[in-house]
DNA sequence: TATTTTTAGGTTATCGGTAACATTACTTAA
DNA sequence: TTAAGTAATGTTACCGATAACCTAAAAATA
């Protein structure tokens, strides 16, 4: 491996102004600065930066944790976050815990072992907090997406999880829904939480009453095994003419379960769910969504993220982003009159 | 930060006796040990990647760098990538060069500096070539995936492109169809070039002649600009009954261009493609495709990967695996009786 | 008991860079 | 002409871990 000695020694110079023609730093004549780059190019000297991490205390590197790879909604915000990233010269390793709270404990491993500087994270949910206490106490600035973590004062991009909801629930009812379920993601997520809440808003605002009964929750991942949900969907009587899905996974797992039992939509039964399907909302433009800017998700709390690693001395007070969700109507409603 | 010397001297030991209890080497006495291990957790000890990086040679480190990070082909592979990867306990990074060269020699430079012990590539062409011979004059080992570059030898995982695009549209044909047009990506890759092939094969073998017009290249990402294909579309006369997709992306570009012409799909106008669409099938069951192993290919071009980081030393022959594609059939093609 | 072997642990140098300080060679002003 | 200042470069120590070598004490063997 070329290190910084062999290019000194080829150049006949010391490494330590090899250094400073790599870094741009100090002063060095243009005879040198020209003799050392030119050796570099010879011998395609690239720099270690394992080396470099060991000396300068920082890696450069930031991590971002998501809790579904599969999921559009993270994709994109991985995206954003990504760009955000590579504008200030950071590099982006990402890790995926599939709601899991031990795959996230390894991961929170990993990020310590790594020694990254920065760590993005959607949290499994509630608890999570002791991951988020380690990153705490090892010094690691991290920022949360998505979903809040009572215990723990951090930055933060949340989405108006509850006005969202309460969007949906009013879409429905201007649709003529009278009888409106909701599936959603586990009561230890504060989103899901929220978004419940913005469910039985929208209910009372229309004087509709609340019966848990019409409530399943679940898992925000993808589920393995669909027969709970269809227990709840046999249990509701009268039936719902419409659903609210807590994300779109699970708009996109009762659809399944839907079409297995030849229940039509939007014919039979009304969809509607948070977070838009990406690009596979183009092949058919069917669900009608509360849609997440994924992108500035991942784009803002990356730039957040980047401050506070920046302004690591200051004492910086903690933000928080409330990102609003956009109400996409398409064809997974049906109108209906009153019977 | 605690450091080794810290647990050394809090247990009144030597930080090599540290060491040797942390990687469970040389002889340590059972009394010494519970010490150590006792100020390690007092002290919440995490040991510093970077020093050992630097010293080992090695990061434990493993890069994949796929082309589109929204195509669900992509992320089903990552999952098995990183699935592998952790069985032998690595470590991945995950790259996206959104099927551009650019990117593609960004990360490769940044695969460098990251000093990781070795890559999975997705390239991004032919043109890739010199990234390629980069990684291997810096001793960096790799696995190819999907996608060959000529000029260069090394471990690979393909998909089998003919053979499967030859079901595709004999599929085609068995439903009736005779003129059968194909959207492909660019000839500068190697599946590409193979699709089309397939595709020709398949004409052949029923008897249908090529015709040049009936194929269009372009790139196999998201494309921002559909009014070429649009002309594409218009210049074909008669107009095909089916449209051979190279994979699922333009499968859905194809539809939605289809769709903003008010031309439904199987009713007007057939489609078939390569890959699936991951979860996104589930939603409506509804292209049919020659559905890639993803996930194999993760997870196998993981394990060549790291046998071959594993056997530096021995020259083992370079492997090829090539799986094949399965033909899932659904609704997206009318069955049509000869005019 | 004396000698060899084994066990448990310590010392030192090193990985490839960079910060801080030191030195040399020119300039420039007095 | 000379002291002082500046520009260009070198020296040394260190980041945190580990490999290789070394040593003292205990155990086994002669």
């Amino acid at each position: 491996m070329v290190t910084i000695y062999d290019i000194a020694a080829k150049a006949s110079v010391s490494a330590m102004t090899v250094s400073r023609v790599i870094n741009n730093t100090g002063k060095i004549s243009e005879k040198t600065r020209a003799k050392v780059k030119r050796v570099m190019e010879e011998l395609n000297y690239v720099p270690n930066q394992t080396a470099r991490s060991l000396v300068l205390q920082q890696t450069k590197l930031l991590f971002l944790l998501i809790t579904d790879i599969m999921n559009p909604f993270y994709t994109t915000l991985a995206r954003g976050a990504e760009d955000a990233a590579k504008k200030s010269g950071y590099r982006l390793l990402f890790g995926n815990s599939d709601e899991s709270l031990e795959k996230e404990s390894d991961y929170v491993t990993t990020i310590l072992i790594a020694r990254v500087d920065g760590v993005l994270v959607a949290p499994a949910g509630d608890p999570s907090l002791p991951h988020m206490e380690s990153l705490r106490m090892h010094n690691v600035p991290f920022v949360l997406l998505d979903r809040e973590v009572p215990g723990i004062e951090c930055d933060i991009v949340l989405g108006d999880s509850k006005e969202g909801a309460r969007m949906l629930v009013e879409h429905l009812v201007s649709q003529g829904h009278r009888r409106i379920a909701m599936v959603n993601g586990s009561p230890s997520i504060s989103s899901a939480r929220l978004r419940l809440q913005g469910y039985q808003d929208g209910l009372k605002l229309n004087d509709l009453s609340y019966n848990d009964r019409y409530v399943y929750e679940t898992s925000f991942g993808p589920l393995n095994d669909l027969s709970e949900m269809e227990q709840w969907i046999d249990r509701m009587d009268p039936p719902p003419t419409a659903i609210v899905a807590g994300n779109n996974v699970l708009a996109v797992e009762v659809m399944r379960l839907l079409r297995g039992r030849g229940i039509s939509v939007p014919d039979d039964m009304s969809i509607v769910c948070f977070d838009d399907l990406g690009p596979y909302s183009e092949i058919e433009p069917f669900l009608t969504v509360a849609a997440q800017q994924a992108y500035q998700f991942g784009y803002m709390g990356m730039k957040m993220l980047i401050e506070r690693i920046q302004e690591r001395e200051t004492t910086l007070p903690w933000k928080k982003i409330v990102l609003p969700a956009d109400l996409i109507i398409r064809r997974s409603v049906k109108e209906i009159t009153q019977p």
